[in-house]
DNA sequence: AATGAATGAGATTTCATTCAT
DNA sequence: TATGAATGAAATCTCATTCAT
């Protein structure tokens, strides 16, 4: 017999299963009973863990959003306004290279849209808020194009961020990861422009 | 007995349907049975048409990836190299507003990995590889960031311009069509900076 | 336009086309319009030659039925009665590796007890009759050993010789012709026996 | 919800419906769910045991050759080598009796090729081998005509005893069973002959 | 007569979920 | 609480056959 884990141990053990089963497939690839076995439970367990198979996507989501929520928000601490979108970009690359497999699950494809979608995904619009927030400030203070609309251009600095990860990450080879970084960077929306 | 159409019209009506039926759910959601059903045939009129349900979510990306790649080069043609950023741009908009249900299929989160990638995407890496070409030649004549590079730059815009329609299309009152347009051209990494 | 073949000979391409087809596979693993491909006519032609695919099993067993039965006459007729189990043995073991894919439809597994069974397999019951007459004479003339069945006796030849014709014919390494021959006969039933 | 039995008996009773639904059919025209139903489980669970229907078809042949190799082999240790011959035959002849539909299943047109020949049917080759074996055994002391190949031998005799009995099988009636034995037996190549 | 697109019943197989142990 | 055998709805795909052209 197996030492006994606490609750929470295992379901993160669930969770990190989940992430390295899916690997470079699909969430709605792998299911419940591979994960399951991958994290060294029965399928009865992981029931008693998570609703449904919906519940465990949306718990991964959740706890990528809370680590990469929290690392932008120390990253954003840690500097002067004046680099804060480079410091912010920085922390995404980083996250992402630390834990690929669940950046891909939480930002990826990811499950299909009714394994997510139940409360209108909150943690991810919540995100996007604070870099809207800072957009909209910058405009004010006359630092940015007042033509931009600010929900727009948060939206779409996390988009061109996640979504250039996401097919980096597919292969590294790609570009190496300072002029990622540094390319991100350059195209953020508040960089300087004439 | 259904009325007797030609072959290719057999073969658009299912791609059509699939397209309306994918309009609200993701291509994963959508079975044979009711795409079948929608274009107004049996479920062996589909397969005798695709080889396999993969098979369609390739023609439908397959045919979008067409359009727009003619939609962007015509564009393109029309204007100077000085507004060939926003013309472009502008195409991409138009081409979701005009077709949503296509766009969200073709680029959104589309069918299952397994599903599409079989020849690694080439169409899409194909009209990628336009834009890298463009970025390339605004640095070499110092119009552009030297430290940019093309194929990052040119997949970050993509994944912006794609990701933000998607989910403008989600919900079309989050912004007005030319706020909405107006801030992805400015974002774009070609232009101007101090 | 192809050339018009007769009634006969579309006839009989499909039965070659079907034959070839099966090559080392199943009767029921090729379909219909596999083998009217094959045999270069529409499926429709082919269900304007054959009520249904059991109807073209029938027809290959039947045509190999008689061509083994013209065969194993002729060469009865061409010998006394001392050689006619010889004979006969030769007879088929030379049909098998003239047709050998023609035999094995017709002999092997073939199609499904559903498609051949039809009217009882009469045609071959029959020919297994012939052998049985003759066991049954040299029975009555004390050439033979009185505790044989005849009839089993006639099932029990043409079920080793067709079987192992099928077992050579998969891999006629297995043994040269000739002592594949010399041995089937020498084991016919009615070889001399103290 | 079923009565809850040990996995090995769920296993057992799915070969078990298997067999009697054969019985008088083809193993291919039964389908799965049939078979779940006829044992009294779920579809799922038929899967759960058995990879596909072909590892159910592996696993009843499998079973017959374990069980008949054991009673050839008990039979053949409980003679003298001189009635060695008669005493396989009728082992044979007796478990045929004893599990027709087994007989029918493992020996008999059974699955589609596909079906069961994935390791090369190991288990009957090695059982025909044993037959070989005396056969060669038999040759080198005199006893049995040296023109035979024994490989062949063996096979023509397997495929006779097989043959016969499956024929026999379909309908009893056509020889009582010790009639049918000793024309088996009479016909076996280690007979004695002049 | 020949054609081949269309048909749809039906077979195989998967997998999220339940529940007796 | 943990387990994993069992479940069965549902999805994918096949193919013998039909029939409008």
């Amino acid at each position: 017999m197996a030492v006994r884990r606490s609750r929470e141990a295992t379901r993160l053990a669930l969770i990190e299963a989940a992430e390295q089963l899916i690997g470079s497939a699909d969430f709605d690839a792998v299911n419940s009973n591979q994960v399951a076995r991958a994290a060294g439970v029965g399928v009865g367990t992981f029931y008693s863990h998570f609703e449904d198979k919906a519940a465990l996507a949306r718990a991964v989501t959740l706890l990528a959003w809370e680590e990469l929520g929290q690392a932008m928000a120390e990253a954003s601490a840690a500097t002067g306004l004046r680099n804060e979108a480079a410091a912010m970009t920085r922390a995404v690359v980083e996250y992402a290279r630390a834990h690929p497999a669940r950046f891909r699950v939480a930002f990826g494809r990811g499950p299909s849209r009714s394994a997510s979608a139940s409360p209108g995904r909150p943690a991810m619009t919540l995100s996007t808020r604070s870099v809207e927030r800072r957009l909209a400030q910058l405009q004010e203070s006359g630092q940015l194009n007042p033509a931009l609309d600010p929900a727009v251009a948060a939206r779409a600095w996390w988009s061109m961020v996640s979504g250039t990860l996401l097919w980096w990450l597919e292969d590294p080879s790609r570009s190496d990861a300072d002029t990622l970084t540094s390319t991100l960077i350059s195209l953020h929306p508040a960089r300087e422009s004439r």
